[in-house]
Parts: C-alpha cells; structure tokens; sequence
RNA sequence: GGAGAGGUGGCUGAGUGGUCGAAAGCGGCUUCCUGCUAAGAAGUUGUACGGUCAAAAGCUGUACCGAGAGUUCGAAUCUCUCCCUCUCCGCCA
C-alpha cells in the first residue's frame, strides 16, 4: 500500500513536471496541451466537438478504464447527418407542393396532390431512418464518460489515486475496535434487526445511534448553510429524467432502486434531484454561482460489491448524507470546486477526524466527472484511511444532459454552465469514523465537542447491559 | 380514486384546417426625445440542427404551439392514446 503511494505520488510529480516543462519549454508541446485544455474546458462529449476533433477526444477519453472509442459514433452522426438532410429536402418539396396546391386550378390540383402523395411516402421512410440513427446517435453519445482533465494523473486504477495532503493526528490507541464491534454495547447499532426488516445491508440505528446521526445531519446542514449554502430538502424519488441528467442513467440502471409501477428511483445521492432542480432553464448570470446544501436518504443496490465490508455500517444499501452542489459559470468551476472540497473537508476537521485528500486518477474518475478529490478519513480500526467524501467537478457534462443553461450579462446567447458536488459529508461513515477514533479503553466514545449542543449535552457515549440488546431468537 | 377544465413564445393571452413561428399586451433590447428620474416615440425581440461565409454578421433550409400516433396535398386548429397542471368531491400523514 504505502510503496504504492509513493509510487504514485512521484509518479505525479513527474507528471506534473512533464506538463509545466512542455508548457513552457517546448513550444509544439504548449499549442498541443493548451488546445487539449480548450478541448476540454469547452465541451465534453459536444457532438460538434468529437465531429471535429476526434482524435483529441478519443485520446483524451483513452485515459479512463476500459478505454472508449467514438468512431462508431462518429460514422453514425455521420449517416444521421446524410439522412437528415434528406429528409428535410423531401419536407422543402412537400412544402413546395403545398403551396402549389393552394394555388392551383382544380384539374393541375389533382395532378399534384398525386405527387404530394408521393412525395409523403418518401417523407414518412426518411424519418423513420433518421428517427432510427437520431436514437442511436444519442444512445452511443449518452454512453460516451466525459474526459479527464489534463490535471488528472494516469492510471488504471484505485493504486494510481495520489495523496495531495493529509490532515490530522493520527489517535494513538491500544487494539483499537472496529465500530461495528464498538456499536452494539454502546445500543447504537442493530445490524440483526436491520436484516429482519429490510434484507442485508440494512441496519437500525438505536438510541444514540439514532440520535447522532440526526445530529450530523443538522450539524452538517448548518455548518455549510452557513457558510454560504442554501438549504434544499428534495423529492427522494425522482424520474427518468433526472437520472440520465446528472449521468446515472443509461450506463447504470442495475446500481439503482425503481419502483417498477411509477418510473421513478429512489435517489442514489442528493445531487440528482439537487443538479435537477434547474433542468431546462436558464439562468442570468448575475445569479451564478448558486450554492446548494441537501439532506438525502441514499439508496444503493451496490451490486458487484459482493463480500466488501460485509460488517458494519461502512456499506449500506440506505444511508445518510449531507451534499454540497454548485452551479457556476465555465471559468470558475476550477476555483469552486477547490472551495468545495474546502467545505468538505472543514466538517471534518470540525469534527477533528483525520483524513486525507486524495485526487482520482483518470481510470477511477467518475462517468460524469472531469475531475474528482475524494477524502478519506481515517479508522483505526480497520486501520485505514476510507472514503467519507467524493467532491467532482463535471464541468458542462451534466449541464449538456440536463439543459443547464446559463445568460451571460454581455451577449444574449445562453450557454451551458458548469456543475459540481460533494459529498459533506457522508453522515454513516462518519458516524462510524467518530465511533472508532474517539473510542476509550471502556468501551465508551467521546462525542466531539461541536456535537455536543446537537446530542443535548450528551458528551460521552457508554455501554449499556439492556437485555433488549441482545437479540432474542 | 371520481367528476370537470386546461396545457400556445420570458409572461399574460388570441387563434378551430392553408396566407401562423404564430395577433395583442406586458417584459427585454436598441435608438430618439427630455437637467436627472419618471413618462413618451420608433424599431427590434424564441430554440435546436443544417447550408452559405476564413470567421462573425447577414442571408437561407428544416423542425418545434405538452408527448406520440392518425385523418388530409396541408394540422396549433380535427380524431385517438399517453403525460402533466388546475378546480371540486372522496381518502389520508
């Protein structure tokens, strides 16, 4: 592990060296890099911008995992194109016709309402042609991941994820308990009744269980509310729509709940509906940036997380959290997307938890992201650092699917403004990152201190003997 | 869930088979006028995808009046299906 972040943290150094000294050294290089940049900074997975510039977006989209190729969608926008036109010459025609009708003599009409006729034929077989390569064209565009930023790292996985600061002490704790150990005599977690009422991956929040997750809900919420974020409190179920909006959908649909009578998810992180709110619309800029806070349940199928974390309460199909959500004008998505994981990771350092920020390499970046941070707090139960937070900036990718449009004050023209979020964080996770760094030789757990207002006083956790705890079969 | 009404441009709202991308008003923008403001006058004002152009402007083609299908040479307008909104009733936290 730590031979691997070394390795990858050099790696990035090179990298970033690579970069600057091209830059400035090398002028073919600089014209190169900089026309990447304004690849991306533009337009991700712009159907004009992958016409024109293929081999820029197929390279830069090489980067992720499993690689992604545009030809195809290239050579069908293409035919789309060809049939397009076709089709809208025959219209022209009909159109023609149409007037020609009008203004015929009744023995010329029937003459060329014959022809109409025809020509109505040949109209309705081009639209079904380009109705058909119009659906696939969208259907291969809407699978396409948008491109890494040339700030991020190569590499194919997790291992190649580079640590760009840490913070925090590290508690210095003799054979430290794993939370899911710490939660049952303390009566904060029931993870057997859990299983009882919903299926595994379910747990039941007892007591003070109960009672801190809902202070790190209103915690967090106020926390960021202050800090400039206004408070939203979403539908959590939402429709198709949203989910192919902030790019969920279509690539995804096994990780999510549906319910199967009403098209609509359970929302599988507050920033579908949040990013929804203002799909279609566009907004002056003068209102930009808009900065929003939201308290969700989270839904998740985890499919193919078979046999990870298992145990405890790292990994649920239902859990809380807290998410930051931007939207911003193109040139300063860089800056808030910074100040966002800023945000994040205050609520840690609040909640004085150590952790770590790292930046995903370009093969574990998010499908909608252009660039991601991940925090990882630290447990040192498991002893490891695991993530609490995943803030990404998506530049105009979800706003291209979601028709997020901004008015610029200078020229009417409405463009596509920039998102963003993040986690802030993850209330479960650190539920149980506070369990395991502030646990006491008893077995008892110190309650941070800007918790405490939010846990009525309640300063330390301790274990109890009810009967009621254990299970009864 | 039952009954009724309705979905038209940024908004209000007219339009019941062609001359309608769509009246009128409001709002927005530009210009003029006026010490300033207010008021007034004239003009202009949707989106998407193409073509033309070095590019922009301009010009031009096609589509779009909730969505889809149908009738017709021709549909905002007629027919059908679906979605959504509103009102009343019922039910309910």
């Amino acid at each position: 592990m730590d031979v691997c972040l070394i390795f990858a943290a050099s790696f990035s150094a090179f990298y970033i060296i690579v970069v600057f000294a091209d830059e400035f050294t090398n002028p073919s290089a600089f014209k190169y890099v900089s026309s990447l940049q304004k690849v991306q900074s533009e337009a991700m997975i712009d159907l004009r911008l992958i016409r024109e510039k293929t081999e820029e977006v197929e390279k830069a989209l090489e980067r992720r995992n499993g690689g992604f190729s545009v030809k195809e969608l290239v050579e069908v926008d293409a035919s789309q194109r060809k049939a397009q036109g076709e089709w809208e010459a025959l219209n022209q025609r009909s159109n023609q016709l149409q007037g020609l009708i009008k203004a015929a003599q009744s023995d010329e009409r029937e003459t060329l309402k014959v022809e109409a006729k025809d020509v109505n034929v040949r109209i309705k077989e081009a639209n079904a042609l380009r109705t058909e390569l119009d659906a696939r064209v969208k259907e291969l565009q809407m699978a396409l991941p948008n491109m890494p930023d040339a700030s991020v790292p190569d590499g194919p996985d997790e291992n190649y994820n580079v640590e760009i600061h840490a913070w925090g002490e590290k508690p210095n704790i003799e054979n430290p308990k794993e939370h899911w150990e710490l939660g049952p005599p303390l009566r904060i977690f029931d993870f057997e009744r859990g299983v009882k009422i919903a299926e595994s991956r379910f747990t039941v929040l007892m007591e003070m269980g109960a009672k801190m997750e809902r202070a790190l809900m209103n915690f967090m919420l106020d926390f960021h509310s202050s800090r400039g974020y206004s408070e939203v409190f979403p539908p959590i179920l939402v429709n198709k729509q949203c989910m192919l909006g902030t790019g969920q959908l279509p690539k995804f649909e096994g990780d999510f709940y549906k319910c199967a009578d009403d098209e609509l998810y359970l929302v599988p992180t507050a920033e579908v509906p949040v990013t929804n709110l203002y799909r279609d619309e566009v907004i002056a800029a003068d209102q930009l940036p808009i900065h929003h806070c939201a308290y969700t349940p989270n839904f998740r199928r985890e499919a193919g997380s078979a046999g990870k974390d298992t145990r405890g309460y790292i990994r649920q199909h239902q859990f809380n959290k807290v998410e930051l959500v931007k939207f911003c004008l193109p040139e300063n998505s860089e800056d808030e997307h910074e100040k966002l994981t800023r945000d994040a990771e205050a609520v840690l350092e609040a909640l004085e938890l150590p952790y770590r920020r790292i930046i995903l390499c370009a093969g574990d970046i998010g499908f909608s992201a252009k660039k991601c941070f991940d925090l990882e707090v630290w447990f040192p139960g498991q002893n490891k650092y695991r993530e609490i937070s995943s803030c990404s900036n998506f530049g105009d990718f979800q706003a291209r699917r979601a028709n997020l449009k901004y008015k610029p004050a200078d020229d009417g023209k409405a463009r596509f403004l920039h998102t963003l979020n993040g986690s802030g964080l993850a209330i479960g996770r650190t539920l149980a990152a506070i369990l395991e760094n502030n646990q006491q030789p008893d077995g008892s757990v110190r309650v941070p201190a800007v918790l405490i207002p939010y846990m009525g006083g309640i300063s330390v956790l301790r274990p109890r003997n009810d009967k009621i705890a254990e299970a009864v079969h």
